[in-house]
DNA sequence: CTATAATATGAGCGATAATTCGTATTTTGT
DNA sequence: ACAAAATACGAATTATCGCTCATATTATAG
């Protein structure tokens, strides 16, 4: 590697050939990282997928981290617009509809994108900042919290920082693992299957 | 990188001398995994940490990969020993008990070195031979989905395979996540209360 | 039209890390 | 005791990669 980096604060883009670099930067990381796996996105390969010189890169990053990072971000800004408003909706409706409707929520939200979620999630080591990744739900969880609050006198928790916890996690790992570990699984039958049974067993312990 | 490997198959260690050889490489492996962080794990590294030389190194494992490799499985078989004989009494107990001893018995398997455990799931790129991984679960699954097998009549579930999904990912993840990502929930009363609560979501689901 | 700022370029520096291989040491079998 | 096999050594090789900077091109303002 080289020296301590001299170019600290980089540009912000400010004109319309610039921002277009920059998008063409994040876009052609996603797309190494998909389609050649994370080895192979090195700054210089990033580059040249997305036709600027290594240059251009480090005028708008100033790490490799931070452009994957930035992909991390646009990912997650997908989702966000995905599960926005769905979720306004699920303050008004029975337990059991609104349990429904987060884990069907969730199942979109992983299928957004299903091969750059399964990337970032599997192959990104996460390291400096790149540590926090795991931040995927800390909306949900707060979202979902909302939730079991306006609930309170209809559920059989005490204990909603654990329950929310415990239901969040769950959720987002059986979707996480069915929409990525087990294509087969993604015939929309075995999907509906899913989400009945991932209901059954999130309103049943809500309810007690 | 160096060019092609010439070396293809390497030995097997058969004296005493070189069993310990490979143990000290492993063992420096974990360390430096868990103290210093998967960036810092070279070769070289390792080599010094053994107290061996690199050459020796490449006469037993082929690639730094196989090492790490060696550590999962070595991870793995410790947590397996745990687990193993606590499950065979399983059968025969009536459900909600069972279940309770199932998520017992997952959280004392993160337990049991917790933040190697962390390493090998954040911090390794899951690329190459490390691509499976997520197989951790592997062998819990086909044991839970016998416990179901065995408990047949008395469950209100008819797809067997899609419980077992459901429950073993559920419990490997309230379980990982409370363990590693949140360790001021590791006082003894907060994590009774994450086994109760667990033990009511899975087995609540398991009877209708 | 021209000066100045913004943006783009890419060869190459410096660092690191995986891996090899010729050689030295130790163990084993006889 | 001695040869052969096993094991250990570590400097050197080589590939790669993140990143910089001197220079060129393009846009903007006055």
């Amino acid at each position: 590697m080289a020296r301590k980096p001299l170019l600290k604060a980089r540009k912000t883009a400010s004109q319309e050939r610039s921002r277009a670099t920059v998008d063409a930067l994040v876009e052609a990381t996603a797309r190494i990282l998909v389609k050649e796996g994370f080895d192979k996105a090195s700054t210089n390969r990033i580059a040249e997928v997305a036709g600027v010189s290594v240059g251009s890169l480090y005028q708008y990053f100033p790490s490799k981290e931070a452009l994957v990072a930035a992909v991390v971000d646009r990912h997650q800004q997908e989702i966000t617009e995905t599960v926005r408003g769905e979720l306004a909706k699920v303050s008004a409706m029975p337990i059991d509809e609104a349990v429904r409707q987060l884990v069907a929520v969730a199942v979109k939200a992983h299928r957004v994108d299903p091969r750059l979620h399964h990337v970032l999630a599997e192959q990104i080591p996460r390291v400096g900042k790149l540590e926090n990744l795991a931040s995927f739900n800390r909306e949900n969880f707060v979202l979902f919290r909302d939730f079991l609050e306006n609930h309170r006198d209809e559920l059989r928790v005490d204990d909603l920082e654990l329950a929310s916890f415990i239901c969040v996690t769950s959720i987002e790992a059986f979707t996480h693992n069915a929409v990525l570990h087990h294509s087969r699984m993604l015939s929309n039958e075995k999907m509906e299957a899913l989400i009945d049974e991932g209901t059954r067993l999130v309103a049943g312990y809500l309810k007690g």
